[in-house]
Parts: structure tokens; C-alpha cells; sequence
DNA sequence: ACCTAAACCTGGGCGC
DNA sequence: TGCGCCCAGGTTTAGG
């Protein structure tokens, strides 16, 4: 389900809610996305801790406590925050002011972790971030013989990039995502890195991308899923040039994309 | 060091 | 209705 603008949406949604609660009970239901202590120790770790503030880092979120400790959570593929249940609720935490925060996981992609200090997660640069320039994205391609699209997907190259906005930002910047990426000319890497930029950031302005799973904590949709040009649109023309939008395999996963205008 | 394929799960949608 | 297949927002691992 979730990349940067989905991760992102949830965390400024449930910020306001938890900011300041006492964990007063968690439940676990399936302990198979407890990862790295016995559900056990994670319920009697938790639970009369408070969460000082939400952050975001690629797609994890992690939750500060005042012991020190960070509850990292990833969403996987199908993981939710939410403050009321649906079918597929593996943990519960209870909170201080009679709130629920519920994480569910059809799937069981999803990881939620328990830190006893700062976690160190092996993480390339945020898209959206100061740092990231095509100065630095030239610099981080120089060295990689794959191609781009595999390589826009390994959060420890970019981080918080998926499926959806690789294809997507690709297309934008007119780049086949078959390219190796240490053969993208200087010009090309510029409209990647600002076509990136703006995919994210207009994706986050949308509050994400919802096909079946993707919903916030009140469980509304996003509605970025309206404006992609080519994810998910195999055979249908290409926005651009009218050309039907193609469908390969990299990397195990579906790439889609335009084979006239991304060249 | 780098790259690919498969594994981890459950469900929706499609063709027959 | 049902079966079998393909597809799915992600990461980790095993092996070349």
C-alpha cells in the first residue's frame, strides 16, 4: 500500500492524537508482526509509556517515547493505523483519553518494532528533502549499472520511493525505465530529480494513492490514484502521445510506462 | 560489491 | 459457483 505521500498522510493524521497519550494497554492479536521480542515482553514494555511525537523516515514511522524507546512501525503492503477496527486488526494499543489506535494487516507485510534507543535503519536520502539534488542523484548513479526503475525502488539508493511513484516520476521525466542507470546524461537526471520532487509532493497534496487498501486513520481514501498517467494502465493510451502504455517486469515487480515518449 | 529470483501472506478479479 | 491463474502500494534472503 504505502509510499512516502500514503506514510506521510497517516502520520500527520493520527500526530494530533497521540502526541502527549499514555499507552495504557496493547493487545496483541497475531504477534507475527511483532518482530524481535515475544509479544510478551512488547505488551510489558509498552504499556505505561508515552508517546511524545510521531516521526516519519522513508516509510516507517516511529513513534518517540519519554522512557527513549521508538516504537517503529512499517506498513508493508497492506498495514493501516486506524482509530476504529476493520476485519484484519492484528494489534490494539490503548491510549490515555479514551482513544484506540488499532494497526491492521491483511498481508502481514508490515513490521512494528520496538527500539530501545534512535533506530539506525539503512536509508538513502529523502526524495523530498534539501539534500537530494541532481548534484547528489548524479553522484549516487555514477556508480550503478542497473536499471533505474529496480534501482528509484532500493531504499537504501532513494528512500520512500515505491512502485506506483517510480513508474510515475519515470514517465514524468521522459526516462525508459529499462536505462542503466549510470548512462542517464546530465539533463536527464535534473528532470528526474524535480519530476520526483513534484510527484511526491503533488501525491502528498492528494493525501496519497488509494486503489483497494490505502486509508488514513479515519479511514478516508486518497485521490491521487485519479491523476496517475501510467501505473496500473496497461493498453490504455498514453496521456501524452496516445501510444498504448506498456507493461515488463523488473525486479519481480510490474513497471509501466510509455515506450514512445520515455526514451 | 552487485544483481536477480524467490519467499513471506491474503485477497480480488478474471477467464473458463 | 468454482477452480486456477495473475495481480497487488514492500522488504529480506539466498544464490550466482
Amino acid at each position: 500500500m504505502p509510499e512516502l505521500p500514503e506514510v506521510e498522510t497517516v502520520k500527520r493524521e493520527i500526530s494530533p492524537y497521540v502526541k502527549g497519550k499514555i499507552i495504557r494497554d496493547v493487545k496483541i492479536i497475531d504477534a507475527r508482526v511483532i518482530k524481535g521480542i515475544s509479544p510478551r515482553e512488547f505488551k510489558k514494555k509498552l504499556t505505561g509509556d508515552t508517546i511524545l511525537n510521531v516521526e516519519r523516515r522513508a516509510k516507517y514511522l516511529s513513534f518517540k517515547l519519554k522512557s527513549g524507546k521508538y516504537l517503529v512501525i512499517h506498513l508493508g503492503m497492506t498495514g493501516r493505523l486506524l482509530f476504529s477496527p476493520d476485519k484484519y486488526v492484528k494489534v490494539i494499543f490503548k491510549l490515555s483519553g479514551n482513544k484506540t489506535l488499532y494497526y491492521s494487516d491483511l498481508r502481514l507485510f508490515g513490521k512494528v518494532k520496538l527500539y530501545n534507543h534512535y533506530p539506525i535503519l539503512k536509508l538513502g536520502p529523502e526524495p523530498l528533502s534539501k539534500e537530494f539534488t541532481p548534484r547528489l542523484l548524479k553522484e549516487l548513479l555514477s556508480k550503478r549499472k542497473t536499471n533505474i526503475k529496480s534501482l528509484l525502488l532500493d531504499q537504501r539508493f532513494l528512500s520512500g520511493l515505491g512502485n506506483i511513484y517510480a513508474s510515475e516520476s519515470l514517465f514524468c521525466a521522459g526516462i525508459d525505465p529499462r536505462r542503466k542507470a549510470n548512462t542517464l546524461k546530465d539533463y536527464e537526471i535534473k528532470n528526474l530529480n524535480r519530476e520526483i520532487k513534484k510527484v511526491l509532493t503533488k501525491a502528498l497534496a492528494h493525501k496519497g494513492t488509494s486503489f483497494s487498501w490505502f486509508v488514513d486513520a479515519e479511514g478516508k481514501k486518497g485521490g491521487f490514484q485519479l491523476k496517475l498517467m501510467v501505473y496500473r494502465k496497461e493498453g490504455k493510451p498514453c496521456p501524452r502521445c496516445k501510444t498504448p502504455i506498456k507493461r515488463i517486469i523488473q525486479s519481480n515487480r510490474g513497471t509501466y510506462y510509455c515506450p514512445r515518449c520515455q526514451k
